[in-house]
DNA sequence: TACTAGTAATTTTTT
DNA sequence: ATTACTAGTA
């Protein structure tokens, strides 16, 4: 009981202690928001409110195991429901789908299957693709539902002429859902926002079983979210949120702020928290993170403050281009590990986007770093995965027509696409799944006879596999590898792309099977484990344990924190993205999201940018980011590197057709004056306020041996490119390629290079192979060294 | 029908 | 640069 309130400062205890009726926490980052939340739930359960009575609600899967084992640690065992809310909707609807016209054994679509089902529904409803893709007709959809809008609603509004195309393709994309006993993203919080507000039983009773209500990042809440919130707690009116509008970063999800911004005039007898004072941060970190946030109109003022000692300035560094960019970043690291006692996981990396992990990924492998990208090529969307999890989604469910398309030829089988497109036709005219259309292919017109066998041999498979569906996860898998001659197609495929051994990640689906199984040994498996598949998000698979660097997103960053943080790409048209520009508020948002970045810095903070980047295979010039400016630059440490890498180091001149220079922020936030041009032979000069990059460039292979780990396992964490998986593939310095040297292609075998032109990434080789003559760019080509 | 080669489109962020 | 789709060939 003590050490529920031990260690807490006034504000959190007062959070702590709240029980009964509505609260609002306010809780800036770092201001251990968690802890409070935990505290609070082991609290009410030591005041006698019963455990099963209390649901919190996240939105990853990834915070609510934390909350879980933080709560275990106080109050160990409790059976209260923490979950993700598309969790917690999910499971109510397997209990309520007849209610809303679904089977309770449905089917989640994943963002691909929904794009699949949504352009099938594009063509039903007979509209032109010609204005709109599918793309923007299916954001349009995810919207309305975000909005609580139901295809009558959205008709019956006047609506922008995207808006109006998807008006009249959503009633067809639902029903088709419906007819496939499945859902999206959207239709788990739409469903169950609908079924409390139509059926006044139900909402009863739910709002008194989950009679205390707590939810987490509510200024990521949206009007679904809003409403299912607010249903359940009307006659148990104990709800608390917690909740940064400084850290709102999901409006294009249809988040909305004013959930949080209003929540005192929702629920006028709130009581509200502030948790203003930060125990993660330096003191400059937290002014940066001020400064820039404070250029937000649309906001609640509030304090950053800390006790921490000042440590070091941030860094502003400006690179040469992307690649001199990761590499320093990664000098960095290596050093700071040689030096100074640090560890992988100490840092973090963080970009705008997915894209830009590329070059990262690339200078950390051939330092031999270990790291773990949040993101990369998630494990359940590779090709084999999900070929494998559609026959169990066709096997769960039959009526789950994006997964029969996808299986009915993999492995190939003779179904083309003409007979598919054949079976589909049927399907929609009689309103019945693809599946029994395939049962009656007798009946379809046009169908070659030949066709009409190779359906045969299909639907026996997969009523082989129907048998089975009970049978535990293992055999059913292994039986479904099997029957398909699984092994062999992939054998087949595997050969041109080279993948080493094609069934392993097979054998690490059947891995996470068998552990679904023994942890949930009681519940209907195969259903269980479809839901588990289709909600996990990449951010959940973040490691903490194993000490490696972790790069991704953002957006992936949010609660989480790192002694040591880089922010690449600060740059304008990347963050603030091009797409934000139309209107303030995403403006603001993508102000945020820098806010965020800044704020999961512990120690020490590095925001870069570039003077050009890649984009798309060519190198553009870059304006760096307009935050820049509004961060309290006379107190930053401003470090421009000069491009001393290793493919310069040869060629003295640089490619002139770049812009040698541009205008910096001056402190005042005028534009400053031009940097002078950088080269090889001539000593570069700061511009004002710029020290020249004084960290040492350490020759890459004397740090890599530094670096060398210590034990080398290889832990393979599902859906995880770590580097010490590629450790093994290790790549060459590009210098090491020169005239005369021998290389292999994995095409063209062995060959010499006879010619080596350009530098930095368009650094290409030519070499002759005994099938001809070929040129490859270094950066990107796959030559190993003879 | 299966496979290949070539072209078009594409990338912001995620449950 | 990578992916997704298309058209042409075996």
């Amino acid at each position: 009981m003590d050490a529920i309130f031990e260690n807490l400062t006034e504000a959190q205890r007062e959070a702590v202690g709240h029980i009964e009726g509505p609260m609002l926490i306010l809780a800036g980052p770092g201001s251990g928001k968690t802890r409070v939340v935990t505290h609070r739930i082991a609290n009410m359960i030591h005041q006698g409110v019963p455990p099963w009575q209390i649901a919190a609600l996240t939105f990853t899967n990834k915070a609510a195991d934390e909350m879980r084992h933080r709560v275990d640690s106080l109050a160990p065992n409790q059976p209260v429901w923490m979950g993700t809310f598309h969790r917690f909707c999910a499971q109510l609807l397997r209990r309520y789908a007849t209610m809303v016209g679904l089977a309770e054994n449905y089917s989640i679509y994943d963002t691909q299957d929904s794009k699949q089902a949504m352009k099938r529904a594009v063509m039903a409803a007979g509209v032109s693709t010609t204005h709109a893709s599918p793309d923007q007709i299916a954001s349009s959809i995810s919207h309305a539902k975000n909005r609580l809008m139901t295809p009558e609603t959205m008709q019956g509004q006047i609506l922008r002429p995207l808006d109006a195309l998807a008006a009249k393709v959503y009633p067809v994309y639902q029903q088709q859902l419906l007819t496939a006993n499945a859902v999206d993203f959207d239709d788990l919080l739409l469903h169950i926002a609908n079924l409390l507000r139509e059926n006044p039983e139900i909402r009863s009773e739910l709002d008194n079983k989950y009679k205390y209500i707590l939810v987490d990042e509510y200024q990521d809440t949206n009007l679904a979210q809003y409403a299912i919130v607010r249903a359940l707690s009307i006659d148990q009116p104990n709800l608390a949120v917690t909740g940064d509008p400084d850290q709102s970063i999901y409006g294009w999800r249809g988040a909305d702020l004013n959930n949080i911004l209003d929540f005192e005039k929702d629920y006028p007898s709130v009581k509200t928290a502030r948790l203003e004072k930060n125990y993660r941060s330096t003191p400059n970190i937290l002014r940066a993170a001020d400064q820039l946030i404070r250029h937000n109109r649309k906001r609640k003022a509030k304090d950053l403050f800390t006790d921490h000692p000042e440590g070091d300035a941030v860094v502003l560094r400006m690179f040469q281009d992307g690649y001199q960019e990761a590499d320093g970043i990664a000098d960095e690291i290596v050093h700071a590990i040689a030096e100074e006692g640090m560890k992988p996981s100490d840092f973090a990396i963080f970009c705008r986007m997915n894209a830009l992990t590329r070059s990262l990924e690339h200078a950390l492998r051939s330092r031999s770093l270990p790291y773990q990208i949040v993101n990369g090529v998630e494990f359940y969307q590779r090709r084999e995965i999900k070929d494998l999890l559609a026959y169990l989604h066709l096997v769960n469910n039959p009526n789950h027509d994006v997964a029969l398309m996808r299986v009915i030829n993999t492995p190939t089988r003779g179904i083309g696409a003409k007979t598919v497109e054949r079976i589909r036709d049927f399907a929609d005219y009689n309103g019945i799944p693809m599946l029994e259309a395939a049962r009656r292919a007798k009946d379809i017109e046009g169908l070659a006879k030949r066709a009409v066998t190779m359906i045969g041999k299909f639907i026996k498979i997969y009523d082989r596999l129907a048998i089975k569906a009970t049978a535990p996860l293992e055999d059913l898998i292994r039986f479904l590898v099997e029957e398909t001659e699984f092994e062999a197609y992939l054998e087949k495929t595997a050969v041109e792309q080279q993948d080493a051994n094609p069934m392993s990640n097979v054998d690490e689906l059947i891995t996470a099977a068998v552990e679904f199984d023994r942890q949930h040994p009681e519940d209907g498996s195969l259903e269980a484990f479809l839901e588990q598949v289709a909600l996990v998000a990449d951010t959940d698979a973040i490691d903490g344990e194993t000490d490696r660097v972790t790069i991704m997103t953002l957006h992936a960053a949010k609660g989480l924190e790192y002694p040591r943080v880089y922010i690449i790409a600060v740059e304008d048209d990347l963050l603030p993205h091009k797409r934000s520009k139309e209107n303030e508020a995403q403006f603001e948002e993508e102000r945020r999201l820098l806010f965020v970045g800044i704020t999961r810095a512990k120690e020490r903070l590095q925001l870069s940018c570039c003077k050009r980047r890649a984009v798309r295979g060519d190198t553009r010039p870059v304006i760096p980011s307009p935050f820049l400016n509004e961060l309290p630059l006379d107190e930053i440490r401003r470090i421009e590197s000069t491009g001393n890498r290793d493919w310069f180091d040869e060629e003295e001149d640089y490619d002139q057709s770049y812009p040698e220079s541009w205008d910096l922020p001056d402190e005042d936030g005028s534009p400053g004056g031009d940097l002078d041009a950088v080269s090889e032979t001539a000593p570069v000069i700061a511009p004002a306020g710029f020290e020249i990059d004084e960290v040492s460039q350490l020759p890459a292979e004397e740090l890599a041996e530094v670096m060398k780990p210590k034990k080398k396992k290889n832990i393979v964490v599902a859906g995880l490119k770590t580097g010490a998986d590629l450790l093994t593939s290790g790549t060459t310095p590009l210098m090491s390629y020169r005239e005369g040297v021998l290389v292999r292609h994995s095409e063209h075998g062995e060959g010499t290079i006879i010619e080596v032109t350009g530098r930095g990434p368009k650094r290409t080789a030519k070499v002759i192979f005994p099938d001809g003559e070929f040129s490859f760019r270094l950066a990107f080509a796959k030559l190993e060294l003879v």
